[in-house]
Parts: structure tokens; C-alpha cells; sequence
RNA sequence: GGGCCCGUGGCUCAGCCAGGUAGAGCAGCGGGCUUUUAACCCGUUGGUCCCGGGUUCAAAUCCCGGCGGGCCCGCCA
């Protein structure tokens, strides 16, 4: 087998050889996210993508699997720097210890915190995956599938009590302990109200923040995050969930939630995987994405500069332990990692030999590609050729002239598909975002609008310059070839040093730096209108 | 106190799970092409695979023990 040795497919064989064992007819794959803050392209990682790959290898073994993804809405805010300075001023003080779900949105668009920030992820999952994610939120779980498992912890106590106690050294859980954790009805904090009697549904407490006693219903609250873990996995039936190396230590969470799950709840624990967490590099410094710490960019916003299927070749294609760093400037070169896959892949379909290597790009293309994949190799345009293309074409036209120059310079041939359209298309678009936002300063440039006249005084060559924007325009075919002979041309009587000059002045009156993308692909993407004017009417007014 | 990841040519890293002649890209050097501008093409230099032990006919790869760098957990989630 090809897949052999790939680490989603070994997960894969562990979880289909799970359900095999335990016969169950349809398998469940979770993930979990505490919406603490901004929601990064990290957390696509382990608790989305991977469970999606999975799932998907799975499907295509014939088994019916369902993906979920659960929101801990349920869990405390704390209050983080960060989280504060969310708001206004003082104002987020007030919202320390509530549930997430009970923050306002400190924005004031969304009908609390949650919602807020959980748009820009949730909102397009359905682009970074096809879409077939259950999302679920812990509060509502508490007052359905959760119900349950919360009586058996209740009525398990002490059972609980002891397993949980030995992760508790320091600080155990006395004898009269209950295990659930309600929302203070007086002053609205979920962490530190303790429960003293249950009466059927309802919990009585007294709140250790404003000292209130009363009761509530047990929904409203949440049970210790230890069988909060174990008790999802058995009200939701989860087969397989991976866990960011927090959780990873032995004798940590994993760990205990293992135990509780089979000495209280009597449950098989799901097939886990440890994975790193996703850093992100800007200039020299590098720092791990976090969500209460804000730091990261979202699903949204890599969707502006880059598609998914990058994205997902990255994850694919490393494995789960390991650390990955992204660096925005560097998504050409994701770009071509994908394009690497894409042409491995049609190799292999081909019937081609391919090395180790390549046959384990195949795979990691096939499991990027979010629709079936094109009959043959399609066109891959480079992501820095499309990134100097767009910086002179107009916004609004961007794919038909775009178009135009590429087949006027040679770079397309032929008629394209829809597939290759549609990403062409979609690069040109996300290339333009990216000059903007994250480019290195020597991919920009600008046809700079007006030439200063001081400038223009002292300009050694501005008739030379004049005479070869002349020649260029009425140049008949506007290509690089054409271009780059012409410039050659004209400048072929000159020596070193006044070529260098000529040069400096050139890109100068280009693009207001004296030096600048190379000249004749410059030249092609501006187009001859451009040139008439950098060249001939800037040069020769007043 | 416990655990994870990494250590391979100047740089970035692949190879390690399934042991079998040390690899790629960049940089360097030589040449070609071209007036270059994050170029390209051909050739080429360069490595005690962190150290020490063990297993083996054979170790970058497996085992044990160190060293250096990064990170996680220690009762929050």
C-alpha cells in the first residue's frame, strides 16, 4: 500500500481497528476549542484537520463517521491581559469568571464573546474542509447529552472523588465534595460557587465571590474540566480525539481523563493524539499562536492571502509532534510545496515511478485537495509571478488583464479549464492582498503617480529614456522577448558605468525606487499604456 | 520532579518508524547565458550525521547514558 507509513493513516487503521472491535456502526471523531479568544489557523491543526483527514480516509474505507467539534462555551473567562483589553477600559473586570458565553462581545456585533470570535473560524470551515463538522457548544450539551453522565459523576462521587484526588495532591477535593461547578445566580461567575446539596435536577451552593446561596438548575454549570473531558466522550461516543501537548504530560489530563473514563464512567477512552501547536514568525521574532493571548492570524484572514488546500498540505505533511512555524512571507514557497504534490500526484497517475518522497507528496495532495482533482495536471501559476503581475494591473479587471499578459508573455498557452480559471483567479486575488499586507519590501513596487520636477531636472538620460519608451511603444508584439531585445538594443552603445546609471534612472521613473523587479517582465506586466506615460509624457512635459 | 520535540555540509532542512554506498535547496567556487535586481543553465568544493557506550555482518537510523537548544505539565481549562 501506498499510504503505508503516512501518520493519518496509521491513525486511521487504529481507529477503523477500534470500531472493528467494538462493532460500532458509525465512528465519531471530536474535537475540542475553548473560544478564549482570537481563533487561529493553529487550531485548525489537531482538533479540525487532522480529524478531518481521518475522516475522510475512513469514508472511503466504506464506514460511516461523523465529525464533531466542541465549543467549551462553558468554561470561565479569566481576564487575561489581552481578553481586558478587549474593551473599553475598565468594563471587561466585570466579566471575570463568568462563561464564555455570558461575555458580551466586547465589539458589540455578536450576541456575546463566543459568537464574536468564533466567526472568523467557524464561518469558514466549510472552506478549509467540506464542511461535514458537527459544531456543538458544551452549554447547550449540559442540559442534553450531558445530563446523564453529570448524574453518574453526582452518584459516582466518591469514586470520582478518589481518582480525581490523586491529580489533586496538594489541593483534594474534600469528603463532602460534589462534583459540578454552577453558575452563581447573584453575581453570574462560574468558578467558585460551591455546591453543598442536589435535589433532583437542581443544585443548592453558596457562591465563595458574593457569598450568595441558592439553587439552580444543574445544567446551568459545569462539571471539574477532568470529567468534563471523559464525561463528552461518553455522552458523545467519541472514537478518536487528538490533544495539543498541554494535555500530552504523563499523568496529566490525557492521562486522568483516561482513568476516570474507565473506573467511573466504564468506557473504552478514544484512540488520541498528542500534537504541537502552530507558531508564527514575524521578522526574527517567533512565538507560539494563542488564542487568549491573540496572537495568530485567522482562517479568514489566511483565506485573503493564500487558499486552504495550502494550508492543509502544510498539516498534512507534517507530522503531528512537530512544531510548525508559518512565516506569511514566505507563502509563495507554500505555494510551490502544494505544486510539488499536485505534480506528484499526476506522475503517479500517469503510471510514472516515483521516488519515496514523491509518492508521499501524492498522498499529501490528495488529502489537501478540498474537490475532486482535475483531469490532468493543471496550470500552476507561480504565486510570485502573480504577486508582480497584480501590483500594475487595475483591482477591478484584475483577471482579464491578468490573463492578457500572461498569454501576451507566453506563460499561458492553450485554452484553460474551469479548475485552472477558478484558481488562477483566486491567486491573482490573494497575491494582490498579500503585496499589501505581508510582502517583503523588495517584491513591491509602484508606478508612482507623479514624477517630482526636481527630479526630473537632474536626470542624466531622460532623452535616452524618452527615445526608448518610443521605441518600445511602437514595438509590435508586447512580450518580454520583444522587450528585453529592444532594451538591449538601445542600450548597447553605452558602457558599464552609464549603462548602471541609465538603469537607476529608468526604474527611477518606473517605479520611484532606483532599482526594481527585473526590467522586460516589469515592462510586460505594466503594459505599453503605462510606458507612454512613465517613459514619454512625464518625461517630456515642462 | 515528570514528559515531548530538535541537534545531519556555511544556512534551512529531508532521510530515522520498517538498519544496507550520507541527500536537497540556498550560499561558495568554476564556466555559460543575460545587463542583473528573491534570475537562469551546466559543473563542482564542502559533512567526526551533538558526544560516549551497546546490539548487529552492517547504525544518521535500534537500545542505554550524557550534552546543547526549544517547549509542555505540576492539581486552571
Amino acid at each position: 500500500m501506498l499510504e503505508m507509513g503516512h501518520w493519518l493513516f496509521e491513525i486511521a487503521d487504529a481507529v477503523e481497528q477500534r470500531a472493528k472491535v467494538m462493532g460500532k456502526r458509525e465512528i465519531v471523531l471530536n474535537g475540542g476549542l475553548s473560544v478564549s479568544g482570537l481563533q487561529h489557523i493553529g487550531r485548525l491543526r489537531g482538533e479540525v484537520l487532522t480529524g478531518e483527514a481521518v475522516r475522510k480516509i475512513l469514508e472511503k474505507r466504506g464506514y460511516k463517521v461523523k465529525q464533531i467539534i466542541v465549543l467549551y462555551t462553558q468554561d470561565a473567562w479569566k481576564g487575561k491581559e489581552k481578553q481586558l483589553k478587549q474593551f473599553e477600559g475598565e468594563e471587561g473586570r466585570k466579566y471575570i469568571g463568568y462563561p464564555l458565553i455570558k461575555v458580551p462581545d466586547p465589539k458589540g456585533c455578536h450576541a456575546n464573546w463566543v459568537e464574536h470570535y468564533w466567526e472568523d473560524f467557524g464561518g469558514v470551515l466549510d472552506k478549509f474542509s467540506d464542511g461535514k463538522i458537527e459544531v456543538v457548544r458544551t452549554t447547550d450539551l449540559y442540559a442534553k447529552e450531558l445530563k446523564e453522565v453529570t448524574k453518574e459523576f453526582i452518584e459516582k462521587r466518591e469514586l470520582t472523588r478518589s481518582v480525581v484526588n490523586k491529580y489533586r495532591g496538594r489541593n483534594p477535593y474534600p469528603e463532602d465534595w460534589i462534583p459540578i461547578e454552577p453558575v452563581c445566580q447573584n453575581c453570574g461567575r462560574i468558578d467558585g460557587a460551591k455546591a453543598i446539596k442536589i435535589e433532583g435536577d437542581l443544585v443548592e451552593y453558596i457562591c465563595k465571590h458574593c457569598g450568595y446561596h441558592g439553587k439552580t438548575k444543574l445544567e446551568n454549570g459545569k462539571l471539574n474540566w477532568r470529567l468534563e473531558w471523559a464525561g463528552i466522550w461518553k455522552a458523545l461516543d467519541i472514537d478518536f480525539e487528538p490533544f495539543g501537548k498541554d494535555h500530552a504530560t504523563p499523568g496529566g489530563s490525557r492521562d486522568s481523563c483516561v482513568e476516570l473514563a474507565t473506573t467511573v464512567l466504564k468506557i473504552q477512552p478514544p484512540i488520541g493524539l498528542p500534537y504541537e501547536w502552530v507558531a508564527i514568525r514575524q521578522g526574527k521574532k517567533e512565538m507560539d499562536m494563542g488564542s487568549s493571548d491573540f496572537i495568530g492570524i485567522t482562517p479568514k484572514e489566511w483565506l485573503e492571502i493564500a487558499d486552504p488546500e495550502v494550508l492543509r498540505y502544510i498539516y498534512f505533511s507534517t507530522p503531528p509532534k512537530k512544531r510548525i512555524v508559518i512565516d506569511l512571507t514566505e507563502i509563495p514557497q507554500y505555494y510551490e510545496q502544494l505544486y510539488h504534490g499536485e505534480r506528484a500526484y499526476f506522475m503517479r497517475k500517469e503510471g510514472k515511478s516515483l521516488s519515496e518522497e514523491e509518492e508521499e507528496a501524492a498522498i499529501n495532495y490528495e488529502l489537501s485537495i478540498l474537490t475532486d482533482p482535475p483531469e490532468r495536471l493543471p496550470f500552476q501559476l507561480s504565486y510570485y509571478t502573480a504577486a508582480l503581475l497584480v501590483q500594475s494591473l487595475p483591482k477591478e479587471d484584475i483577471y482579464d488583464s491578468a490573463l492578457k499578459r500572461l498569454r501576451a508573455s507566453k506563460i499561458i498557452a492553450g485554452e484553460l479549464s474551469e479548475f485552472e480559471k477558478e484558481r488562477i483567479k483566486s491567486i491573482l486575488i490573494k497575491a494582490s492582498n498579500w503585496v499589501e499586507k505581508y510582502a517583503p519590501e523588495q517584491v513591491k513596487y509602484a508606478v508612482r503617480a507623479e514624477l517630482p520636477a526636481e527630479l526630473k531636472g537632474s536626470l542624466r538620460f531622460k532623452d535616452s529614456l524618452i527615445e526608448l519608451g518610443n521605441k518600445l511603444i511602437s514595438l509590435e508584439n508586447w512580450n518580454e522577448d520583444e522587450i528585453k531585445k529592444a532594451m538591449i538594443e538601445h542600450t548597447s552603445s553605452m558602457n558599464d558605468e552609464e549603462r548602471k546609471i541609465f538603469y537607476r534612472e529608468f526604474y527611477i521613473v518606473m517605479i520611484g525606487k532606483d532599482s526594481g523587479p527585473r526590467a522586460a517582465p516589469l515592462l510586460a506586466a505594466l503594459g505599453k499604456d503605462v510606458v507612454k506615460e512613465k517613459l514619454i509624457e512625464s518625461l517630456e512635459s515642462k
